[in-house]
This record gives structure tokens, sequence and C-alpha cells, in this order.
DNA sequence: TCGATAATTAATGAATTCATAACGGGTTGC
DNA sequence: GCAACCCGTTATGAATTCATTAATTATCGA
């Protein structure tokens, strides 16, 4: 299931085809596994988990759509047809069960490995998943890539200033940052005199995030030189 | 946006394939828009929001594949190729430019429409994967297939906008997207700056699913942020 | 072409957020 | 004590951002 080598199971009959395309996608960084029927193409796709079918739909045991439709029962792998059949009727019955394109021999070998991008291309636009980015400190949650900050699974509002001012003490938690640090990386560096901002929404986060904003228990105070996020 | 008349612009500057096209698709329940050059594919492309675009490579104005690359700088819609060269590095050209699919004419009409359903399916998928097709939270129901809202079982009627902008801030539950986010993904690029379009249509919006549209449970603002959408 | 629906402007008042001022508490060292 | 300093909190006007209504323009289907 990597990117780097995409595993591809070829169902095909016909050896020297099976050969040719064997050989022209391992040159291509491709895993290969191959099945000469239909009934081990199906257990090739189950035991291999490719990231890719190539489909000869003339196969001896099994019509190519029965094949289709044994993949798709429970797998969503991108299936590319081969086939000698240019019958329309054909294409349209192959990709209606399921496939994902459908190739007429002869095709060049070009086309295909096009194709092949094409194929994979959308399957990992599927699996792009969000990456949590989730930090997480007793019963305060900070989400990052949601922006949503909760305290003991309450939501909690912060304004942009706030909520930037937290974010760049919990980059480096347990690290003491200076004021001047700090200013910097929330206002901008023509602010580092405006000691007073700093202390004024630190006070703001207090109230919102500590159960006891005079004795805070994850935005300290380093008097003299700063604040830092106790973890 | 809608699955039920998906949304075609068909990009071809020879009138009679057009019109072919055009009465063809129409029967199959497609909303369909034309364009006749390049330039004017891209503004549709734009404007329409389609769920697919077919184009013509040999377009009089601009190369195809320039074409393509101006869609893909911002959408990720489906593009389907139709074309008279059969020239297989053309076929690659366009298809590693992004497109996906890739028909020579003469081509036939079943295999077409065989192959638009394919890429409708997949840009289906591409949707639902994260996101059950129908979207429930509360007294809140979201037919992402029928194109469907309820509220506390009563019918909703959304219009176009109002519907693609529920549909963006649904695709990311809890996610704080930002007015950018939101209208790049509704109105298309060249819109990011109107962001009180934003606020007229998550107005719009409020009134017709917020018991109380004054206090939002589910459209919330974060103030000099975005919107997002609260589970 | 017309009529209905929707999108875009324009305009206004409300709400939020920000910067700044002001005040008070605590600590330290003389 | 008490002065100097640093810190925490509250208050307030200004600026920004937001919500809403209404009027105008554009669009699509019949």
């Amino acid at each position: 299931m990597t990117t780097l080598t995409p595993v591809v199971v070829i169902i095909e009959d016909d050896p020297p085809i099976r050969r040719f395309l064997r050989t022209g996608l391992r040159t291509q960084d491709f895993t290969i596994y191959e099945a000469a029927t239909g009934k081990q193409g199906i257990i090739e796709a189950e035991v291999r988990k490719p990231d890719l079918i190539i489909l000869d739909l003339g196969l001896p045991d099994m019509d190519g759509v029965d094949v289709i439709n044994a993949i798709r029962a429970w797998s969503t792998v991108p299936i590319i047809i081969l086939s000698a059949r240019s019958n329309e009727q054909n294409k349209i019955d192959a990709l209606d069960a399921g496939a994902d394109d459908y190739l007429t021999k002869p095709f060049g070998f070009g086309e295909l490995l096009a194709r092949i991008r094409v194929a994979l291309r959308h399957s990992t636009q599927t699996g792009a998943a969000t990456n949590p980015e989730v930090f997480t400190n007793g019963d305060l949650t900070i989400d990052l890539h949601n922006r949503v900050v909760t305290i003991a699974g309450e939501d909690v509002h912060l304004t942009p200033i706030q909520y930037r001012l937290l974010t760049v003490l919990i980059k480096h938690p347990g690290k003491v940052l200076t004021h001047q640090q700090i200013l910097k990386e929330v206002w901008g560096p023509s602010y580092q005199e405006n000691a007073h901002y700093l202390r004024i929404y630190m006070s703001q986060l207090r109230q919102k995030l500590e159960a006891n904003p005079t004795q805070p228990k994850y935005l300290l105070t380093e008097s003299g030189v700063g604040y830092r996020f106790k973890a």
C-alpha cells in the first residue's frame, strides 16, 4: 500500500502479455503479483491488498464483469480493464460494474502508464486523511488543525490574538519564552516594548483556560523573564 | 453540485459536436453549459462550478493542456478529454496534466456516458469518504446524495450557493474555515476579497436552519477568522 | 420574450475585538 | 516602612468585523 512502490495485481491469462506487463511495470517501480484466472485473481486481490488491479476481460474461467463484481463487493481499489473486445457494450458493462478505465488491445504502454497514474492519483486523493495535530494536556486540548480549544470537553472561544498567544506558548512546552520573543511572535517585531499587552492577554487566557486563574496550572509566570507553558 | 442533475461544462469549438453533446446529455438529466474557446471554458468552469468538464483538445485559442492546467490550479473537478488526435503522446500529456479520461473521436455516446458515470462515481466517493452520504446532526439532516436538507423533518429549500456553502462547512465538521477558504470553495478563486457575500449567505442559512438565528447552534462565527459548523 | 428565482450590490446598525489607560497587589531590598 | 519594580485585572473609546434588510441586476426555464 505504499506510494513509492505501488502494488499491482495483474489478472491476465495470456502468458506473453502478462510477461510484457510484468517486466514493463517492474521497470517503473511497481510491485507486481499475477493471476492467470479470475478465481486466482480475486484471491490475489484479497491477499495482496493492491493499489491497483489490471484485469483482462477475456479470462477462461469467469466472465470479467463477474470478477469486477467480486472485487467491488469489498474493495474500492482502482481497476483498469484490458480487453481485445472493442465492442461498446462490453466497455459500458465493465465500467458500470465498477471498473475505472478500459483499454482496448492493442494499447500503447505509455498510455497504460498514464492511465495508471490517473487511477493512483485518484486513490491517493481519496485516502488523504487529515492529520490530527491535536495538543493535549490534562483537561486542555488544542486542535491546531481545526483551530478549536476545549477545556474539560467544553469549547472555549478565543480571539485571534489569544489563540496566537496560546499556540506560541504550546509550540515550546515547558520552555520559558521571554516577553520579547512572545511579543515578536504574536504582535510583530515592532511591539517588543509593550510588555503590558502580554499581561493583559495572559490574564484573559487564564480566565478562559485555568480552573483557578489566580493559581495557574498551565500558564506560568517567570517573573522578570517571561512565561512558560507547563506540561 | 447536485447528484440528481449533475452540472457539466462542455468546452468544444465545433458547433455540431457541441450540439450533439448538449442534446444527448440533456436527455440524461444533466445541466449543460457550453464554451467554444479555452478562455471562455476556464471562465465557465469557475462560474458554473460543474461536477464534470468535457474538454476538446483541439481548441482554436489555447492548447488543451493549458486549459487543464488552468482549471487544475484550483479545482479537482473531473475532466474528460475528447480529441481527434489519437497520438499516444497527446493522451499521456493530457492525462498527466490532470485529465481523468481521454476519448478519441469518433467515440460511442454510450461509452462517453459510461465514462462520465465513472468520473462522477469517483468524485462522489471522494466526497463521501470522510462523511456519510446523509449527514445528521441534531434535528438537521443533509442528504448529500439527493441534495435534500431537512430541519426537524421539514424540507428546507436552499439556493445553489446556500447549499454549497453548507456542504463546504459540514465537510469539515468542527473545523474553523477561514473566509478565504470558504470563498474559494463556494464562489471560486477570484472572489477571495468579497467576505461580505459570506456574511449575507451565512445569515440566510441561519434563518433557514437555526431555531434561533441570532443564537446559532450549528453555524458559528469565529470573529476575525471565519466560520465553523459545530457538531 | 417573459416571469420567477437567485445572485450581487448597497447601506445600516450591532457586536466583537483591540489598544490603551488606570488601578491595585505583591515582592524585594534598603 | 516605603520605594521601586513587576505583575494581574478591570474599564473604555475606537476600530474592525459582523448581521441583516432592501434594492438592483442577472440568470434560467418555459
